[in-house]
DNA sequence: GCAAAAGTGTTTAGCTTACACCCATGA
DNA sequence: TCATGGGTGTAAGCTAAACACTTTTGC
């Protein structure tokens, strides 16, 4: 039977009609890539990892991997999400503070040719974490680390500045950090994912910086505060304030229970 | 070599560190599914398929088939969409009146387990069509056809009125066609998207229509008329009239090239 | 004329914005 | 006392909800 016949008959395959034949379909690997995002210095951040192997050996590419034969996609996401920074994923139904990040799946990228080496499926997940530390990658430090989207994005292939690593990224992976770094951008307007980047308690203030290096644009500080302390469920207090060098001690909040703004935040015209 | 090594090697592969061993990733299955949603006699209905093999034999599924080879996702959901319906799939970016279908993908499903048979991953899409006369599914009339999604997605799996058939959905089409609903519910609030419901030329009154039967609400026909020919960019009138059977002839519209709506149509509180 | 659906005008309430102003702390 | 960021008050302008009212057709 030759390869082109195995193909034939998965084209005509028809899973109302036909049994199962193990060779009716062509093999896929599929693989889960992550966009995890983080805000360090006032500018959003993603994870990326340095490739060590041909194809595209020495660019940053997004951290991911194989989905094992009995692990659903989430699982596999949530692995390599722990894997690559130590993070937890955060379950929604139960809220708990710790080393946990938002987890959710992005879309899926299949296009024949996007790995040159063999027909890949990757699904995205989009991670929202906290500032970090710093990343680690199988104890390689220098193998992974956080780059602003700004420079990642950057078509056509820069270089940064102290560093000669070209940060145009490996395989498809730019189309999927803007499709994440999109989602984030609108996500946080009707949902209370922005809190996903601040630590377990935070200040409005720092919520504000969150929203402002997302979206890349500056809020009015007073008109902010109003806001989302007045939408139901964003935030509560938690009682204790913030010594600050300069300034007046601020609140600290956690994030409410509340997944649904409403109202929405609003971004700003561009 | 073991199966368990097999999959050994898959677990510990890094795409950074390793050269390409095809031997070392499970091999999955890849189809895509689809949610194709149309409004019909003021209710929102879903193309349904009748399943003739074991496993879910006589159970309604959502159409759909395998990923071709040497085919991207959206190509073959397109190819199972024109399969299916006869509907070609629209693109965004130049909008053509005709037999076209707005198509978008949903999301990845492939926990273990969803197919008995073996391990595969389902690329859902999403389609929003104009009502169409019935559809078409490989000669076979009675395999295929539309029903409302609040049937298809009671959880008590009751049975359709006059037929004795089971209306609880194959594999995990219901957690698939609820996704698939609850993105068309969400996506017509911001964007034009409530146009691929309906004809070429339509009304407001039928505009407006199309988002009652989504949203399962009633609007106001004055507050819903002024909101819609208002937004910039959503409607551009056509010139012609409708004549009626009793009532005042509407202004046709087209839609207008705008994706995006700012304002949003609001959804009302439940 | 009457029913029915299309469209317009008007009022009221809520929300956003812009910005004046006050508060609490460290230096 | 001053700089700095936190937080409140308030008035103008916009939007949406509710609903009275007019328009245009078929019967």
């Amino acid at each position: 039977m030759t390869e082109r016949s195995v193909y034939r008959q998965a084209d005509d395959y028809d899973r109302r009609m036909s049994p199962y034949d193990p060779s009716a379909f062509p093999p896929f690997a599929v693989t889960v890539d992550l966009v995890v995002l983080t805000v360090r210095r006032h500018a959003l951040c993603a994870l990326v990892v340095r490739r060590g192997e041909s194809p595209f050996q020495g660019r940053w590419a997004l951290p991911g991997g194989f989905v094992r034969g009995d692990e659903d996609l989430e699982t596999a996401a949530a692995r390599e999400l722990s894997e690559e920074t130590g993070l937890g994923a955060h379950d929604p139904l139960s809220p708990m503070p710790g080393n946990t990040a938002h987890l959710e799946q992005l879309g899926t990228y299949g296009d024949p040719g996007r790995d040159p080496r063999m027909r890949v499926v990757s699904v995205a997940h989009l991670a929202l974490s906290p500032d970090l530390p710093a990343p680690r990658a199988g104890g390689d430090a220098n193998s992974a680390r956080w780059a602003p989207v700004e420079v990642l994005l950057n078509k056509d292939g820069g270089f940064a500045r102290e560093e000669e690593q070209p940060t145009q990224l490996a395989f498809d992976h730019a189309r999927i950090l803007a499709d994440g770094v999109e989602r984030a951008r609108s996500k946080i307007e009707y949902s209370s994912l922005a809190t996903a980047f601040c630590p377990p308690e935070f200040t409005v203030g720092e919520l504000r910086r969150v929203y402002e290096a997302v979206w890349g644009v500056a809020l009015d500080p007073r008109n902010f505060h109003r806001k989302v302390t007045g939408t139901p469920g964003f935030l509560v207090p938690s009682g204790g304030t913030t010594t600050r060098q300069g300034g007046r001690p601020a609140q600290l909040f956690r994030a409410g229970g509340a997944n649904v703004l409403n109202p929405p935040m609003l971004r700003p015209e561009v």
